[in-house]
RNA sequence: GGCUGAAUGGCAGAAUGGCUAUGCAGCGGCCUGCAAAGCCGUGGAUGUCGGUUCGAUUCCGGCUUCAGCCUCCA
């Protein structure tokens, strides 16, 4: 039985699809005008999580990821940076790319893009001004009437009242009221624009995600996710948008991810605290990345620090020092009390902290047979890989992970090194085996010396 | 000011009305030429004040502190 944390509802509630068997999933993506940092990283890892493991507990689910490329920020980037807009979206795009396939995030079922969905966009404030939710103000765009949406609020728990009391952002003249949202910005001269019924323009940034979300999912769906920072207005808005429009309940569960935090404080674009992926990717394996990120609950806060990834790293040697020199490729064994252990805290929440401290029972499984039987060894390191693929972790060598990429020293000096080592200690000259020992440990190799012989891996 | 959420051992991070989280670090031992890895053992925690209870870190209330949203943000 699945269980799942609604935003809505403030609960953990029991999980059923619309449709038997099948989720439909939409998750709030990127907006293109610069690298992904790790809170984008955090949604990706984490809505790529949630699939593998829904996908794994046999559900067919179609995974949803928008991209935002038309929004006031790309315009002004692609100004300063005198760069083609589509230029720079592109470019973008395929950072973002490269940036989730490093981590191990599969691609989603579609990728709706903004300026490929303009059609289903005006489509959509058409419906809401036939609805009675949408108009066109004096300076030519149009506005969502928010009071005229009875359940706005349901989800970020506000209330009208309260947010006209505290209202402090600069009151647009056009519009009829503060809250009012732009659903069709009317083109400035120079600026990208799409004819529509109301003039040459281009859409507001909420619209986007309600067009894209139900001609992609239909106009109910199963799962609606994205960072906490989205709940409100996006998501709200989303709400009053596509509920407006279609006169259906939108979504039944909303997912919000937690923020990742740098020093205690939101790490944010505006703060100007972010690390990039790619910056991070410098220093540590990506699987480390991923691993950090799941190794807190996807809602909690995620405390980014280089001594948080260099345990994270420590932790994910250990597993992948269990699994050296075992072969994936045995049978499973069968049904057992891991994987039950391992599936009851999966599905309450997607509980990956407790799912990894499973993980690591079993490496410790491994260490203690892997001399006395190897055989079980061996299935235990099958179980291991097993669920750990549906966190989507482990799926490497074990040597690949904990050799990597051999900067400075080749692999083969380094074997070499090890054989002069070894002559020197079937001589007995601990001197000079020690200084080569020691020689390797300066460049970051450490080596291990067994039963089977001298192995190394990288610190 | 309004609304969310959080406060767990040296660090990170789960869980639970009474019973081992887990990883890293520490300590003792085994193994090793010495190490490393691994194994065995071990110390150490629930912000604060009340309440409910046989018993609360866990439930309820107050307080303090922190983070977030209320403006673009994953």
């Amino acid at each position: 039985m699945l269980t799942v944390y609604n935003s809505l509802t403030h609960e953990k509630e029991i999980f059923t699809p619309l449709i038997p068997n099948k989720i439909r999933m939409y998750v709030c993506g990127m907006t293109v005008y610069d690298y992904c940092h790790v809170g984008h990283a955090r949604v990706m890892v984490v809505f790529d999580m949630i699939t593998r493991y829904l996908r794994a507990i046999g559900y067919e689910v179609i995974y949803v990821r928008n991209i935002t490329d038309i929004d006031d920020k790309i315009i002004q980037r692609a100004i300063e940076n005198q760069e083609d807009m589509n230029q720079l979206t592109a470019r973008f795009i395929q950072a973002m790319h490269e940036d989730a396939d490093a981590l191990g995030v599969m691609r989603p079922d579609h990728e709706p893009r903004a300026t490929e969905s303009i059609a289903e966009i005006i489509e959509i404030i058409q419906q809401l001004f036939h609805n009675g939710y949408a108009y066109q103000a004096d300076n030519g765009d149009v506005y969502y009437a928010v009071n005229k949406f009875k359940d706005y609020g349901k989800l970020s728990g506000k209330k009208i009242d309260e947010l006209r009391a505290g209202e402090r952002v600069e009151v647009e003249q056009a519009k009829q009221d503060p809250l009012d949202f732009v659903l069709w910005k009317t083109a400035k001269p120079q600026e990208p624009a799409w004819d529509s019924p109301w003039g040459k323009g281009r859409p507001g940034w909420h619209i986007e995600c309600s067009a894209m979300s139900t001609h992609c999912l239909g106009n109910h769906f199963d799962i609606h996710g994205g960072g906490q920072d989205l709940q409100f207005p996006h998501h709200e808005n989303e709400i009053a948008q596509s509920e407006g429009a279609t006169g259906e309940p939108f979504v039944n569960y909303w997912i919000h991810n937690g923020f990742v935090r740098v020093n205690e404080e939101k790490m944010s674009k505006s703060l100007g605290n972010f690390f990039t992926v790619r910056e991070v990717l410098k220093a540590y394996p990506p699987e480390v990345l991923r691993y950090f990120i799941l190794a807190s609950h996807y809602r909690s806060p995620l405390n980014y620090s280089d001594q948080n990834l260099d345990t994270a790293r420590q932790a994910l040697t250990r597993l992948y020092t269990a699994l050296r020199g075992l072969s994936a490729t045995e049978n499973l064994p069968e049904d057992n009390e891991y994987r039950q252990r391992f599936h009851q805290v999966m599905q309450d929440d997607f509980n990956t902290p407790e799912a990894l401290a499973i993980l690591f029972e079993l490496a410790h499984e491994i260490n203690k047979h892997r001399s006395t039987d190897f055989n079980q060894a061996q299935k235990l390191a099958g179980e291991l890989r097993y669920l750990a693929a549906m966190l989507g972790l482990l799926q490497t060598d074990s040597e690949n992970f904990l050799q990597g990429e051999t900067e400075g020293l080749s692999a083969a000096t380094i074997e070499n090194m090890i054989q002069q080592r070894n002559a020197a200690r079937t001589a007995k000259n601990w001197k000079e085996s020690d200084r080569l020992r020691d020689e390797l440990k300066a460049q970051g190799i450490v080596l291990e010396d067994g039963a089977q012989g001298t192995t190394w891996r990288k610190i």
